[in-house]
DNA sequence: TTAGGTACTTACTAAATGGTTAGAAATATT
DNA sequence: AATATTTCTAACCATTTAGTAAGTACCTAA
């Protein structure tokens, strides 16, 4: 027995809590993550249902997802332009997470 | 029909997804309730098994999660010292969203 | 010709977060 | 007398993240 067999699941870099929050964490991402859902949702769309969010942000955080491979994006060359957004197989594994965060706020947060 | 029933779940201030981000964001937040989890752990356990943090960030988070009643500290009046963390009832209520946010970097990332 | 709609981009500023270093307190051990 | 132990505090600085405000592009309709 070494001493520190003590630590069996440490938080170091392979930890999977920190290696989804390295992806997840962030104001605004996981908000974001529950209003698209299951849904195709334009950028417009989204951006008045996450009230408050500046368009800057709301962009930044899209294409950070994007790049991050939860979230696909269609733009359809019209004018006025149209770009709809929708979860990735990835993205919708975070489903699960955003249910309970939303189930822990419903039953214990007022 | 109003024009913005479109927006049934808007993410405004009552969003049940960002009250709980009030109190579960932050870089190392939900990695010390993951370690702290169902056992009673001492200051300095913790601290090895959270791995990279300075004592400056852990006692903060600690605190902070004291006041927000997700975690209760019991000191003894020892030299050297002696303290000790566990989840509250809240805390507890937690680990369902960590345990999700485990498995999901689990099984996708790596 | 002017204004409006949609999806962005850019430059700048402000705020939040995190890290480093040093130290304090009280006792036991060397 | 000096050192180690354990938990925690304070001052300061650096970095990261978020917010503001303005502008761009292109076409349509008034």
């Amino acid at each position: 027995m070494e001493k520190n067999l003590k630590i069996i699941n440490a938080c170091d870099t392979n930890c999977p809590v920190k290696k989804s929050l390295d992806i997840l964490s962030g104001k605004w991402t996981m908000m974001i993550l529950y209003q698209i859902n299951t849904r195709t949702i334009r950028y417009g769309e989204l951006k008045r249902a996450v009230v408050g969010i500046s368009e800057k942000m709301l962009i930044q955080e899209l294409n950070s997802l994007v790049e991050r491979k939860l979230v696909s994006k269609k733009a359809y060359p019209e004018i006025p332009p149209r770009v709809e957004y929708k979860l990735t197989e990835l993205g919708v594994k975070t489903l699960p997470i955003i249910d309970q965060i939303a189930a822990f706020g419903l039953e214990n947060l007022v």
